[in-house]
DNA sequence: CATGAATGAGCTTTCATTCAT
DNA sequence: CATGAATGAAAGCTCATTCAT
């Protein structure tokens, strides 16, 4: 980064000064470069979307990456990062009733069946994360590690709840149980492509597709249950 | 017909001919493209793995890549497919004993989690393709057709064995099954360096790996188990 | 818009402005490209004219062809246009006499002749566009549309004031005379090399570039003359 | 070449030997590379004509073509002189009355009009070496130094048939007389894609291609016509 | 007489990035 | 805050040609 960023990320909202309907349009021109790189990036890649699709998408100039973001991989995390945030926040923002362990277990299954069906950036832009071993997460992102925790003590608080009522087994790490339904769903939706053609049956028919969620809750919900 | 496929994969071992000497070295150029392949792109995804990275690591040159695959991405599809017949090979070599239904499916789980481990090539190259949403096997691929049922058909015939001696449920489809193990052992592996950021927890711990095929296997037991 | 087009053509010579010295540093940069082009192409041709040698010759890079033209065969079409446009002025710069329609045809003659002489770029150029049967032109040329009839048109004069005044015959067509025009000196230039060879007579001595213009407008009056 | 050209051109025909079939073999191979050759080569030209596709339209390999005829230039050569030597043969086969100058004029000037549109090979391939100077004839060819006269000569005994029996002016040379006959016909012909596109009028109307020989007879009648 | 394998230089094109206003 | 111009490396691919049977 030569170009001494200019405002980094700027959360705050600029207060009302004279200079506020220049950052306004500062701040839509960097979003734009940021929701097209989302796309880009799902898309094709981070090797395969180049920095010109991204600025032509978003109506920009490839100057305007390098001055927002320094460099495409540092769009790339920020990418990353934000669609992550996304998906955190959704999370958190579930409403459950803890008192119901079960019916809360199930919501947060089809939470995450839906969410990953309704915004396949999440898992195309973490599968190629994944595909390059992390790297660009590992540079930097300071953002995320406070995070982490909300849905899985979210897990937990009913998995100890269940417990309690009798429900539940003890026995159960919310950490595995997080992974198994995050695993159950994205592996699904992600793999669908090999899946098809492998197994040579389609994922996508509306008929599988229904039925595979309720099949992942029963699957949930008998590894929890006691007795 | 001259740069265009020169002996089309010719799988029939050549007999001691005069010839013998040429085909041979032939046949050693083009497994070692193949082979230099599979590891370049299950590193660096299509887009990011070069011909040349590959030419050089096969110690041949880019003008072979095309004298015998055609194509980068005819060759990527190649070792797509070669990834995924040795892992249905070994697949199919399991040694399954189907009136010990139980021990079967522990078995079996083993084997999908031991795979992957060992093999990451096969993760990553078909992650890779499923990012690209498949379109290079849509192009092609008349081997993989015949090859499905093998490893369904062999966890419905445990699963019905199991459903006979009343140990497991009858209601169970083997193709969900199969999604379902497949998937515990895959994204684990696969998503480990996105999961191993947001969830704060380095899920390549020994301890962490010794856990989960024992946390999965019990999923699956439950899963299928009557009573 | 990045690699596209990024001023196209911009004949309006810029004004003084802050950024004139950039319009006017990529203006020469473009048009030392596409003479460059000229020249390389009327030597090898489209297909034996190398990328790498424009750029070379213009002291600029490959990506700048790119940059201003798109791709090897949109500067080709743009070498073509401009050529042919320049031929067009010329022509259209004739001072013609038409009151002495002899005299004018006799200019006209020694016009075409003169000029496939002094610029070979024209004649190579359009022998290779012929070579390929036209492709590049039907592509894209609007430029070319509005200025056909001037050549014809001011033949088409002269014929009918020669016919007015009795000099002429009356049903010499403006189009066919022009054609033949272009002809005689057209091919007896373009075609020197495998005259020479297969007739055997070096048509470049002087003796006999000094024979065939006289030989020509002989040819030209003796067509039209009434009697 | 290396290879010691095997059998260079052998026009005599084999005679009934032992090797007879071989040779025959050998012939066609040869016979069919070069058909192709011309095939390929005034459709693309020198330089857009590859190696692969001659060897691929004759049904051989690449490895022949350079066997039989050294190198792609040789080959180029040779084909350049086969189209050349197939239009002398025949101009030469021509049945002229030389009695009767006038007609025999129209029917050379028919001719070259009728061969020219019917070998577009011939317009093409030549346009094609004069595009590169003449170099590659300029290399080699004794075959054609005995041809040349043939043609002219044949005009030369017309036009003084002519010139005795007082129809022709005797001032005209029967070279300048045949390159502006060849001229006339190629130049409409080769020239067709420029000129349409310029002129702006379809020169291959069955109507344009019905007047135009006529309008070159009548061209060439009065030029050589006395009084 | 024929052919599969190999070679290295070359091609057009695209890439991420920086300079100068 | 934005932009056109410039850069050089590298990409995938094709070329004419030769080697070894």
């Amino acid at each position: 980064m030569t170009t001494k960023s200019p405002k980094p990320k700027s959360e705050k909202k600029p207060a009302d000064s004279p200079t506020r309907g220049v950052q306004a349009r500062a701040q839509t021109t960097r979003d734009r470069i940021l929701r097209a790189a989302i796309k880009v990036f799902s898309k094709k890649g981070f090797d395969g979307g180049s920095v010109e699709a991204i600025s032509k998408l978003s109506r920009s100039h490839d100057r305007m990456i390098y001055y927002y973001f320094g460099s495409k991989e540092k769009l790339f995390v920020e990418a990353l990062e934000t669609v992550y945030q996304r998906m955190n926040e959704a999370e958190t923002a579930l409403d459950i009733d803890i008192d119901n362990p079960r019916e809360a277990l199930e919501k947060i299954v089809h939470f995450h069946w839906q969410y990953y069906r309704e915004h396949p950036e999440f898992l195309f832009l973490l599968n190629d994360e994944n595909l390059h071993e992390g790297k660009h997460l590992k540079k930097k992102s300071p953002r995320t590690e406070a995070v982490f925790p909300r849905a899985v003590n979210l897990l937990d608080a009913v998995l100890r709840a269940g417990a309690e009522k009798g429900l539940f087994r003890p026995d159960i790490r919310a950490l595995d149980l997080y992974i198994a339904i995050a695993a159950l769903g994205y592996f699904y939706l992600s793999n669908r492509y090999t899946l098809s053609a492998f197994l040579q049956a389609d994922l996508m028919e509306p008929e599988a597709l229904a039925h595979w969620p309720v099949f992942a809750t029963d699957l949930v919900l008998r590894l929890v249950s006691s007795n």
